[in-house]
DNA sequence: AGATATTATCGTAATATTGCAATATTATAT
DNA sequence: ATATAATATTGCAATATTACGATAATATCT
């Protein structure tokens, strides 16, 4: 009990759910938005900017990169990241379709 | 501790993640599809349909419902959902415009 | 090497989510 | 009124998420 019943259920509904839940938070939101504002990758003010402990910002940029969102690369003194465009496409294309799906057919 | 901290973010942050969150459960996603494809609105059939149990599947329902994506009405003897196709377009721009943001500014 | 700065991991507490059995509610039909 | 069918609510157990302090790891500078 308490677990997500992740095989009854197609594969299309559990990628598009798994990406959702990458948005599904406010702090992910901001990080996502904040590092594509930055000129190329970012690695500090990450934590003053949001307004979370370190470790918690470290544990959400996590997850932003279990789903492939993130490239980390070691650029001066310290490991930054910056979004992995392509699989940002895939996921803007992944909610799109759906969207699409529900339109057409509402009632 | 354990609760988001809503406060620290801006609305949009926190309501594009309420919106995500609805679609953050591959049983919500199923929900929402299959409502759509039926011609007008539906009653029964989504216990079969889904797989999981009477209770569970009413409380995805609800938090569909709670975020204004369902409307109900009482056609025939049950009461029936369909969606809320204003909200839906509503939601729908929130994440095209997300998506734009990032796309702009990405390194 | 030692000091400094930044990110990652561990451990833990609080809260949220998921799922279901049992039961209640609501509406329709007989 | 009573039975039937469908959805909602309650109560509870299992698991997941969120958040942070303490600490470790990693890289840079002197």
């Amino acid at each position: 009990m308490g677990t997500t019943k992740t095989h009854i259920f197609s594969p299309k509904h559990n990628e598009l759910a798994k990406a959702a839940k990458v948005m599904a938070h406010p702090a992910r939101v901001a990080i996502l938005e904040y590092i594509s504002k930055q000129e190329g990758c970012i690695c500090t003010d990450l934590v003053d900017e949001i307004g979370l402990a370190q470790p918690t910002i470290s544990q959400h940029l996590n997850e932003i990169k279990k789903v492939g969102l993130l490239k980390g690369t070691f650029e001066g003194k310290n490991l930054c990241y910056c979004i992995n465009r392509e699989k940002w496409l895939e996921l803007q294309q992944l909610f799109s379709s759906f969207f699409s799906v529900i339109n057409q057919n509402c009632c």
